[in-house]
Order: structure tokens, then C-alpha cells, then sequence
DNA sequence: TTTGGTTTTTGACATAAGTCAAAAATTAAA
DNA sequence: TTTAATTTTTGACTTATGTCAAAAACCAAA
């Protein structure tokens, strides 16, 4: 839970009594690897922050599994989509590996929202920070190829060569397995 | 003004304060068919709101621009990154139409947020929408091939055809100009 | 209108990446 | 260990898209 606070704080400073109720507000849980946080169909009520371990996120297209994005040490994690909108989500995600991870359930987030306008400015900065990474990740995946993509995955992930079967990452660069091998084997 | 504030409450409701708050922070601005928005090396210190007319958002890579959005009606523009950031922006916003818009400095909007609680909270929703929306986006660049994106994109805004060259389409989609053409012709 | 500039299309060819199949390497289980 | 299963690499070939150059179409001023 330490944990959870230094990364949350490292945000935005919180008032003790904001501290206090957070920390009420989150479950432990612990999951072993490959099972599943959450599947599709289903509605994802909660919001994850992944304390430790890595997962990944994917969905099914015409028979294959297209993984788009992975979690690791600190992320929050959720299908947002679904979170957001209430809707069945269309993607799974799935543990790499063992995971302990935190979880709050919507409503008792909107709650904290209504307790303490410093939660709520709290995720306002963090959807900021999340924002400005989901658009750089989106700029390279449309405009790099793919050589560029890969080096520039394992230069801010250096860990995930080692954590994420090579079929996965491929999916996460858009590019075939084979590809990504022939890359790999020219360094 | 009344287009902002009905766009904006479809969102969220405010309550009359915050309404008329809001509405004494933001000017209006009216600029010309080419002109700039924003240029790289600057920090973009505004948020706009897009009232009528369109733009596009681009950087350039090795000699190239490359368009990475578009704005239109009801949208809100600026170089997010450098917004939040406060760091010089990388792209330049560029009137693709005369456009009149609404603008908000940062600090101006800071402030809001702590006088209203409830304009915060809009600005949350507002985040979370825009952050659906690119996830969407990325899913679409990095996992649909260059049809499917085509089609994807003249079916959300239809408009786009007879208001943006071929060429920033092209660089929008991640093609090249002649390949977006050679796709267009075969319906 | 005519002219000049821009935008779009077409053709020929080059290159990147995909697919399928099999071999090699690695990992897990007996 | 040995065996079986999984993951990664390699090879041969196909397909999609890029590049360069030129022609055609479109638009906007004079």
C-alpha cells in the first residue's frame, strides 16, 4: 500500500485526510500467472494499480489475439473503455505473471471525487500523464516503422525482453513474429 | 459562446456560478485559411475550443510534415503535450479553414479549478472521452491495415474529403499520398 | 476565358513486411 | 536426465505499400 501511495504522491501532494480515505478505498489482490483480470463480454467495474508483476491486454480479430498493450511495476491498469462507459469490454487481460495488485470499484471512486476535490485533481493529473503517453505511443506506432518501434520499446522497457514471450511483443508492434525475429537478429 | 457552453454541459452540468466564471475566461479568436495556431519551439500556454473551421496538428520528420490530426467543430485543439508540459511543442497547429475559436490560457484555467470543483470534474470527463477516443485511434493506426483505416475515417467524418487535401489525409492515415489515391479508386 | 500553379492520378519499379512450412533452440514435465 | 511441448529462427515466396516521374485534372487568379 506504501507503494501505491509514494507513486500516487509523486503526482499530486495529497491532504492526510484525502491520504487516509484512499487508502480505505483499495483491495489487496493476488493473482498467479495466466489467469485472467478480466474478460471480455464482461464490464470492467474496477481500476487497477499493479503493485507487482506484468500483464497484458488483448482482444480477438478473426481468430487472432492482438495484445495492445502491457502493464508493469506502478501502471494502472483497466479495460478504460469499459470502465468509463459501463460497457462489456471487448479486450482481456491476462497475467505474464504473478501479480499483486490494488483494486477500487468505480462507484467508491466517484465517491472519493465527491469527498475530496483533491482526488479528484489527482486523477485529472494522472489521465494528464497518461494522455501525453498514449499519444506518443500512438505517433510511433503510425508513423515509425517498425525497426524504430522496437528499439524504441526495449529503450523505455529494457525489462520486457525478458518478462513477454517474443509472439507478444510482435502483436504490440503490429508486426509478425518472423519480423520481429529478423530484426532482433540484426541487433 | 452559447455553442461552447452547450457543448461543454452535454458533458457535464455545471451550476450557474461555474457556468458564468467559465464563460468570462475564454476569448474569442478568429484566424484565416493557412495562418498558424502554433508553431514548433513555442509552448502553447491555451486551450481552444474549435467553433467553426478546421485545422490540423503536424510535425516534421526528416524534411517531411507529418499531419497527425485533425480539428473540426466542437473540438477542443492545442499541442496537449506542450500544454501540460509547459515544454515547447514539437508540432505546429495550421488553419486548414478560417476558423473562429475560444481560448483559454493555462493559469486561467488552473484557477477555475480551484474556485469550482465542478469544473474540474468536467474537465475529468472531458479527459476521459478524449482519452477513449485516441485509445481508438492507436487500436486503429497500429492494428488495421490502410483500407480499413480509410474507411474507418471517411465514415466518423465524412465532411474530411471536400475540407483536407489528399496529401494530409494521406500523412494521416500513414500512407503515402499515391497509395490513399490508388485506394480511393477503387471505391 | 486563358494561364499558371497546385493537387490528384497513373505507371514502372523497388522495398518492406506477411505467410507458410520447417528446423533449431529453449523450456517444462516426466 | 530424457522426452515432450513450446517458442524462436530461418528460408522461399507472395503481397502490400513506397518511391520517383510524368500525365491529367482541378482551381484560382489575371
Amino acid at each position: 500500500m506504501q507503494q501505491l501511495l509514494t507513486h500516487i504522491t509523486a503526482y499530486h501532494q495529497l491532504s492526510t485526510e484525502a491520504e487516509n480515505a484512499l487508502q480505505d478505498c483499495f483491495t489487496e489482490i493476488t493473482l498467479s500467472k495466466n489467469e485472467f483480470l478480466l474478460t471480455q463480454g464482461n464490464v470492467c467495474r474496477h481500476l487497477y494499480f499493479l503493485q507487482k508483476g506484468a500483464l497484458r491486454g488483448f482482444y480477438n480479430l478473426d481468430g487472432k489475439e492482438i495484445t495492445h498493450w502491457f502493464g508493469f511495476e506502478n501502471d494502472f491498469v483497466t479495460s478504460f473503455h469499459s470502465f468509463i462507459t459501463g460497457e462489456p469490454a471487448v479486450e482481456n487481460i491476462q497475467l505474464l505473471e504473478g501479480c499483486t495488485l490494488w483494486a477500487i470499484a468505480k462507484e467508491t471512486l466517484a465517491d472519493l471525487f465527491n469527498r475530496h476535490h483533491d482526488i479528484e485533481r489527482l486523477v485529472r493529473i494522472i489521465y494528464e500523464k497518461y494522455y501525453i503517453r498514449l499519444e506518443e505511443r500512438y505517433v510511433n506506432a503510425q508513423f515509425k516503422p517498425a525497426t524504430e518501434r522496437y528499439e524504441n520499446l526495449i529503450q523505455q522497457t529494457p525489462y520486457i525482453i525478458e518478462r513477454v514471450p517474443l509472439g507478444f511483443i510482435a502483436s504490440y508492434l503490429g508486426i509478425s513474429q518472423e519480423t520481429l525475429s529478423r530484426i532482433r537478429s540484426k541487433f
